[in-house]
DNA sequence: GTCTATAAGGAGATAGAC
DNA sequence: GTCTATCTCCTTATAGAC
């Protein structure tokens, strides 16, 4: 309070921005309601980002420049790790999945808002908006996708192609849908946190990416 | 056109509304493209739907209804036959997969716009289109879930609850972005067809869902 | 850097003639 | 049923004072 005067508009616009374009996506979100939950100034947009698009682009930058690199760098380690043996499927999953899940921990309703951000936007077609992150999301794509390759040799690639994107359609899918269900679950006091989801996922993805291919040896 | 004298402004309206929604979402699409893209007065909207939200409604009524029929029918024509015996997890698959994805069938771009419709509502957060469809997809959701369950008694319900979830986010995913899935097989010679889809996904989930669970016994 | 004021236009929706 | 015309509101964005 004392050591920060200045109320850091811009990290507070960002922050309203991230909850209000999860909440309600690019054209939903209007940055009048922004300012309103900042507490600044309309102009202050303009000042610090230049237009709404200006805007996104930043709360894309600040979220998903550090997940991808977590995601990255956990696969680089484990790669080290096993010095040149390939990973286990499970070993690539966790480093897929576990950085984003963590994100979204339960108590935080700020996290999960960033979550529900990815989620929306892996499936918002056709705008600016996608083309902005899909750059970035291709390196972690290519990196995962090879990494699954080496482990799994016999899977053809036309096949594991398919399996990744279930596997980032189901991760987007929850990640999404996450509120709704925390909230199915605790009808069955069924508890839900970061370590029981990642173990859900990577037990069901794995068994599928390791699945025989009906095609094989025929393709 | 002799036989249709009036050219069914309501129908051309609906067409392209639901072209409009899927692309740009419910906010992102506004009523006067769409009565533009229709060849129809802005007036005409609103005596056939009342407003934007009635023709929102309208359009997903229209296409989820039959949707939501052809699985149930499929589910229950399945279970008749096995006369009481639990089906086969591809069978229970095949009958959630095929109704959505063979409305996606290659050629179509009409039909593509629905799947992508479908993939961006089931991502679409906190709106009234969402408690639209809610309903509507919980009859499903919990015939499948049923099924299911039947097939695979060893796997812990709560468990087979999340499992349910990955197929179901999957499925979203793949609908709402086949045309880049669709792009990036045409540089390996890939063909995507309805077929090829339904029996990767059927394959890769089949596993998923049987797979053992790490907690079996400990819960 | 932050503000007020306002431009310029698009949105959903409606009234009423025909 | 279909149209024109318009209302009202809200949007992004900017100009310019402080």
């Amino acid at each position: 309070m004392r050591t920060m005067p200045v109320p850091d508009r811009r990290a507070r616009i960002l922050e309203a921005a991230e909850r209000a374009f999860a909440e309600s996506g690019f054209e939903g979100a209007s940055l009048r309601q922004i300012v309103l939950a900042a507490g600044v100034n309309l102009a202050t947009v303009y000042y610090y980002f230049g237009s709404k698009k200006g805007l996104m682009e930043a709360v894309l930058k600040r979220r998903f420049g550090p997940l991808r690199q977590e995601q990255l760098d956990r696969l680089r380690q484990s790669e080290q790790a096993a010095r040149g043996r390939p990973l286990s499927v499970e070993t690539i999953l966790e480093a897929m999945l576990l950085p984003p899940l963590r994100l979204a921990v339960c108590a935080s309703a700020q996290r999960q808002v960033v979550m529900r951000l990815i989620g929306r936007i892996a499936t918002e077609p056709n705008r600016q908006t996608q083309q902005l992150l899909r750059g970035q999301h291709e390196e972690v794509r290519t990196a995962f996708q090879d990494a699954l390759r080496r482990s799994l040799p016999k899977v053809p690639a036309a096949d594991l192609r398919w399996r990744i994107e279930f596997v980032w359609g189901a991760l987007a899918f929850v990640l999404c849908n996450r509120r709704r269900i925390e909230k199915e679950a605790a009808d069955t006091r069924d508890p839900v946190d970061t370590d029981r989801v990642l173990s859900e996922m990577t037990v069901f993805f794995a068994a599928g990416l390791r699945a025989p291919t009906l095609t094989e040896g025929c393709r």
